[in-house]
DNA sequence: TTTAAAATTGTTATAATATAACATTATGTA
DNA sequence: TACATAATGTTATATTATAACAATTTTAAA
């Protein structure tokens, strides 16, 4: 091919699944988003997985991990997602990603009783939306 | 049958699998609970996952989402599991339970830019544990 | 103590999520 | 160029979890 598709820092796999999450007004799961890009020639599991796992490492995306799902990062890619915190709602499945200084500062230097600190850490909030309050 | 087997409030298998799970040492998978109780009569995995339903739900047990692996609560029940914490080893898969009160206090009266607050929260820090560090 | 509801169990089948393994092509760099 | 690395394509399979339905046990009310 004598077009290259990296303009950016994604691959074309990479680049079609961000996009597709990017958009996404709720977390898309992995064969959600199979189905959803098959028209464009990304038609394995293993193709959806590896993107998902890149996007991942380089912070572009979350894994809710309480739903097996995923969501664009709305910070700043969240520092390659060493701090992560969303909201859930439990009626609507609504999720957004929390960013606040202070509760990162107290997560990101907190030590637990034998003084260890943590590298990382995911913290899953669950109640109601305003909408569904 | 005339024996009831309800001393305590766990029904026969939920105390099988939860027995399983509080002596392990380390997460446990459904699967690997499936293979482990077999021979105490237990042989499919609804029989499994029910169990671990209704052990969660009532805080008897928490799930390590990041591993879809359980283990037993070593606080008190976790006020019915609102409010979790793990420490997680990425080296040896270790898993310990947090229990410090001004973590769980300053979570669960967090509340967000828009002032809403949550009914429950799941914290997983991740890093080295004593032995791996 | 009958009786009806609720909880638990047993069972088979299948759905949903994720990875192994291997061949090929594209890309970045010396 | 030529080499290493990253990304892709493909098939098969492993792992995690639930649907659906029948039977039994437990609880609590009548
Ligand atoms: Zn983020
Ligand atoms: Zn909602
Ligand atoms: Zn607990
Ligand atoms: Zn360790």
């Amino acid at each position: 091919m004598d077009k290259m598709y990296k303009e950016n820092n994604l691959s074309k796999n990479q680049q079609i699944i961000f996009d597709l999450i990017d958009k996404s007004s709720e977390p898309l799961k992995a064969y959600t988003i199979l189905f959803s890009v098959q028209k464009k020639g990304i038609k394995a599991p293993p193709q959806v997985y590896r993107a998902l796992d890149k996007l991942v490492e380089t912070g572009k995306i979350h894994k809710i991990e309480s739903k097996n799902a995923f969501v664009a990062c709305r910070n700043s890619n969240c520092e390659i997602s060493k701090a992560t915190a969303f909201s859930i709602c439990e009626s609507c499945e609504m999720v957004d990603e929390i960013n606040d200084d202070k509760l990162t500062k107290y997560l990101t230097n907190f030590s637990d009783k034998k003084g260890t600190k943590y590298k990382r850490f995911n913290l899953e909030f669950f109640g109601l939306c305003k909408k569904c309050k």
